[in-house]
DNA sequence: CTAGGGTTAG
């Protein structure tokens, strides 16, 4: 009854029924310790209990201790501890300290602890055994596994999965088919699921196949956790017809056997087929709602998603999540920022990922007052060390021009990873400062940093934006040969920018003529902006020709080429131009930018004289033209509209 | 009444 009550949350009931009971033993006390111990804030009630209880076994030790290591009181537990007499020292006291240690990552004391141990039990070995594992010391694991005499369920899969997780299939396959000769250890389907999450995750399908095929005949293959588990595992390998299989063989399922086909089929971009069992599942969950919104997001198809999210019946901070990233990777930021700002007004918390995608968002509309409130967020919540939002932080202010405090961000981020990198070194070079891009670059390599796609569109746009076209090169070529990583279409369109600004038009053409693959847009919409800038109309005509071929609609094309035809004079194939854009029925609408000065956004069409200021900033603008003339970054006078 | 591993889907 005691247990009863404190377990439904009634620690009080407990109390008053401890208090009138006749006749107490060891076990109403400790009943009442580990309640106590339990609850917040009443471990020293507990304690109080522990002190004044007549007589004391080793349980009642335990509990205690387990009380002191549970509420991080490391130092009450071991001075306890040392104060139980031997005879009362069960080996559950020390196993408690010992794991209490090692989920703190203090392998020392957790060592010092079990050797000073005199009866240890096959609790205290697979402790540490997994306890080393989940510490990054499995070759230390696998000596306590080989120590010890009696190996249980616990022992094995400990060990086991310690090697799975880091992929060495080698090892925790070895020991699993070791496993399998012991006569006294069952093999339990959970165990085999970690076997197929890490098949599936490392991509090793014969492995998988194989184990597959082994279960199949020990009799749990219509278990439900491994039966999900396998759905996950085939999905991943892009087998979705042996996952359906999977999935139709088995004899019970449940919610999550249906999320994890719809997910396999979601990743695997059948979304007909995933949007049917979505339709048939007999019970659907905010995971199932997700799981469509992501996959829609994904295709492009947003409309779809605000259809489902609205429908959804409960939202969690993962379901708002979705709906806004989904905004932010198809270039929605308005109605990512419009969302998020929705969800604050719910009852539901934005998680670390809510307020990243939020400030991306920010990031693409460059609006620095309102990514900063979203910063101040950040703060309130307690969420500045989360790396993937400082990282999102240093992009931000970047993108708004605000390089100082990116910087300072990224300074202050205690373990910086590749992506903190790549964002800073893209911040320096969007805001013209290459030198400092090419030397955080460096830094980052001489820090051992592996370098990413990424890395390069940062590093060859610093080179751009500096006219370092020779260190571009050698950069393009290092990419390939000393990095290993093949340059894409963006890095492609980096190099004919960094040629094309640079005044090389032609070796912009015979870099477009040696790329390995097809030239996409990106790479012939550089060109096409280097040949305006230049001035040279056979270049444009070609980009304008390859452009129109592979993206119809796209208006640049026509655009440019009227508009340099119309400055030479050209009157004839300006003509021509325009009535083809017509007939292709293509209408541009006017470029727009605008800037946040004092709280007030300036707004500027192409062709707009109306700003009040309008007459000094043209006068700005003609004295940075004469000084780009001077440098030879512009050739003649001619300037686009 | 105390102590160890494993839990698939967004």
């Amino acid at each position: 009854m005691l247990t009863a009550y404190a377990q439904n949350g009634q620690l009080k009931r407990a109390r008053e029924l401890f208090d009138e009971m006749p006749e107490r033993t060891i076990v109403s006390w400790n009943a009442m310790i580990t309640a106590y111990t339990r609850s917040k804030g009443g471990i020293f009630e507990g304690f109080r209990l522990f002190v004044k209880m007549p007589e004391r076994n080793e349980v009642s030790c335990a509990a205690m201790i387990t009380g002191f290591v549970n509420s991080g009181r490391f130092d009450e537990a071991e001075k306890l501890y040392n104060e139980t007499p031997l005879e009362l020292r069960d080996p559950s006291c020390s196993n408690v300290l010992i794991n209490g240690y090692l989920k703190m990552g203090r392998l020392d004391e957790a060592t010092q602890i079990f050797d000073r141990m005199t009866k240890k039990d096959v609790v205290s070995w697979s402790s540490m055994v997994d306890g080393c594992c989940k510490n990054d010391r499995v070759d230390e694991a696998r000596e306590f596994f080989d120590a010890i005499r009696e190996r249980n369920e616990v022992t094995w899969s400990s060990m086991i999965n310690g090697y799975m997780k880091l992929g060495r299939f080698r090892d925790g396959l070895g020991l699993f088919s070791e496993m399998r000769r012991e006569d006294a250890v069952r093999i339990e389907p959970i165990l085999v699921t970690t076997i197929f999450e890490a098949c599936g995750r490392f991509d090793r399908y014969t492995e998988g196949c194989q184990v597959h095929g082994l279960v199949s005949h020990l009799g749990f293959e219509f278990d439900v956790f491994l039966g999900n588990s396998l759905i996950t595992m085939y999905s991943r390998f892009r087998c979705m017809d042996v996952a359906r299989s999977v999935f139709d063989m088995m004899l019970e399922k449940d919610i999550v056997s249906w999320n994890s086909l719809i997910s396999g089929y979601i990743q695997n971009k059948d979304l007909e087929e995933a949007y049917g069992l979505f339709e048939k599942a007999p019970e659907k969950d905010v995971v199932s709602w997700t799981t469509m919104i992501t996959g829609y997001s994904e295709e492009g198809l947003t409309e779809k998603c605000i259809g489902l999210f609205t429908m959804m019946p409960e939202k969690d901070a993962i379901a708002w999540t979705a709906l806004i990233s989904g905004f932010v990777i198809n270039g929605q930021y308005e109605e990512a920022i419009c969302s998020f700002f929705q969800m604050l007004q719910t009852a539901v918390r934005p998680n670390p990922l809510t307020l990243s995608s939020a400030l991306s968002a920010s990031a693409g509309l460059a609006t620095l007052n309102q990514g900063t409130q979203i910063h101040a967020q950040v703060i309130k919540r307690n969420m500045e060390s989360d790396l993937s939002i400082q990282n999102t932080l240093v992009s931000f202010y970047s993108k708004c021009g605000n390089v100082d405090d990116a910087y300072r961000i990224f300074n202050s981020i205690m373990a910086p990873n590749i992506v903190s990198f790549n964002s800073m070194i893209s911040g320096f070079a969007q805001n013209g400062f290459g030198k400092e891009a090419l030397k955080l670059f460096e830094k980052s390599q001489s820090r051992g940093y592996e370098p990413t796609e990424i890395t390069f569109l940062g590093v060859l746009s610093a080179c751009t934006h500096v006219g370092l076209v020779e260190e571009g090169r050698n950069y393009f070529r290092l990419m390939k040969s000393l990095y290993k990583i093949e340059p894409g279409p963006d890095h492609c369109a980096c190099m004919v920018d960094l040629l094309g600004r640079s005044g090389l038009l032609d070796d912009a053409v015979t870099f477009i003529n040696s790329m390995p693959f097809v030239p996409d847009s990106g790479v012939w919409g550089a060109l096409l902006a280097a040949s305006r800038t230049r001035f040279r109309v056979d270049l444009a005509m070609l980009a304008a020709e390859n452009i129109s071929k592979l993206e119809p609609n796209n208006a640049a094309p026509y655009v440019v080429l009227s508009d340099m035809y119309s400055f030479a004079g050209k009157k004839k194939e300006e003509e021509r131009v325009r009535t083809a854009k017509k007939l292709q029925g293509i209408k541009k609408s006017p470029g727009c930018s605008w800037i946040t000065v004092k709280n007030k956004v300036n707004t500027f069409l192409s062709g707009d004289q109306s700003h009040a200021s309008f007459k000094g900033i043209k006068c700005v603008l003609c004295l940075i033209l004469d000084e780009m003339k001077e440098l030879h970054w512009l050739d003649h006078d001619w300037l686009p509209p």
